[in-house]
DNA sequence: CGCGCGATTGAGTAATTTCAAATCTAGTGG
DNA sequence: CCACTAGATTTGAAATTACTCAATCGCGCG
């Protein structure tokens, strides 16, 4: 078992337990894979086969508006999840666009995988559903920043969430994130 | 079965399909219960023993800041669910607080319940798994909203998204879920 | 060295909030 | 049935916040 594949197996322990054979059995479902910076992985309006995590690297998902402004949705870092959940899950086209920040590897699985291993072992639909209330958790801080904090305290909010977020990815981005322009982020900052 | 109960069934048979004693079964980890127009299930600073499935009438999930201010998270009517999902599932205290804005009727589950329900019935805990990824995808939808739209095209959005909703709640509460003020809200309206 | 991206700054404009007051409406008790 | 009241909505005016557009600055990489 290689580095990458240890990561995947400790952050999926993070929440439930696997023997060994168990982990070898997840580990067939997905496979890896290994991007560039830049490489654009999903693209607004593809269907999306892939649900990643992400080993190693930097992602963001984003969608670019009709006036061209680009909102970014969601960033993934070293054990996070990335892909358009609607379009992946639906089976839709995508409304978001996923790329890389930096080189990245990051273990993909389609749908039918992830569903027959749900069904396979039970501990894994576990795993998602508690990895799925997290995420839903977190998105509701993030609504209630958004509702009720100004942007000054939302960028704080960001700044102790995830500290090592904001020194890896562009203040351009950060404030794309947290629904603000790049300029009034940039005067915000010495508060 | 009761017509609530069917409701129930209903609403977790539009995921998954249940045999009659398995929803005997299922039906058996939940408790109804019934609540008056204005009370308060739950309150921040208390913990949280229960989720519950709104069977009918409508509550709403909100926390009210420091100055005073009530920002709401979350309605839920008939086929909705709703609690305070982290303090639920931490077994913390809670910052929402959890209100009825109409008589309802609910089924309520305790943590414990809904995890022995999953242990005991896979299909269960698929149903969840694949409720949650639905609010999560849900809740990415609203938080483009709200870093993407103008006041105005929250509104729109809402009012196509939950046309029903609306109509049975105050717009003061509404501008405390699209993040405005009610005067703002209410200037808005007539665009 | 120079290019290009990211960050900053300034000035003017637009959107939203706040505070205050007036108006409207549905439900209650007499 | 009417008067009353509490809650909800609307409106006005001033203050704040954030946005846009434009120009400049800084710096790392090729």
């Amino acid at each position: 078992m290689n580095q990458l594949e240890s990561k995947l197996r400790h952050h999926i322990e993070q929440t439930i337990t696997l023997t060994d054979d168990e982990f070898a059995q997840v580990l067939s479902y997905f496979k890896p894979k290994v991007f560039k910076k830049h490489h654009l992985i999903i693209q607004q309006g593809d269907y999306v086969p892939h649900e990643y995590f992400v080993a190693k690297g930097l992602m963001k998902a984003a969608r670019t508006s009709a006036e061209g402004k680009e909102h970014i949705i969601h960033f993934a870092m070293e054990n996070g999840w990335i892909t358009d959940p609607e379009a992946f899950h639906n089976g839709t086209k995508a409304s978001l666009s996923v790329d890389c920040l930096e080189d990245s590897t990051v273990f993909a699985l389609t749908l039918e995988n992830k569903e027959k291993m749900c069904r396979d072992l039970q501990k894994m639909e576990s795993f998602f559903r508690k990895k799925t209330t997290a995420g839903y958790i977190a998105l509701q801080k993030r609504i209630m920043c958004l509702i009720s904090s100004k942007a000054s305290d939302r960028y704080h909010y960001l700044l102790e969430q995830y500290p090592d977020l904001i020194k890896r990815v562009p203040k351009t981005m950060i404030a794309s994130y947290l629904g603000v322009s790049r300029e009034t982020l940039s005067r915000l900052l010495p508060v």
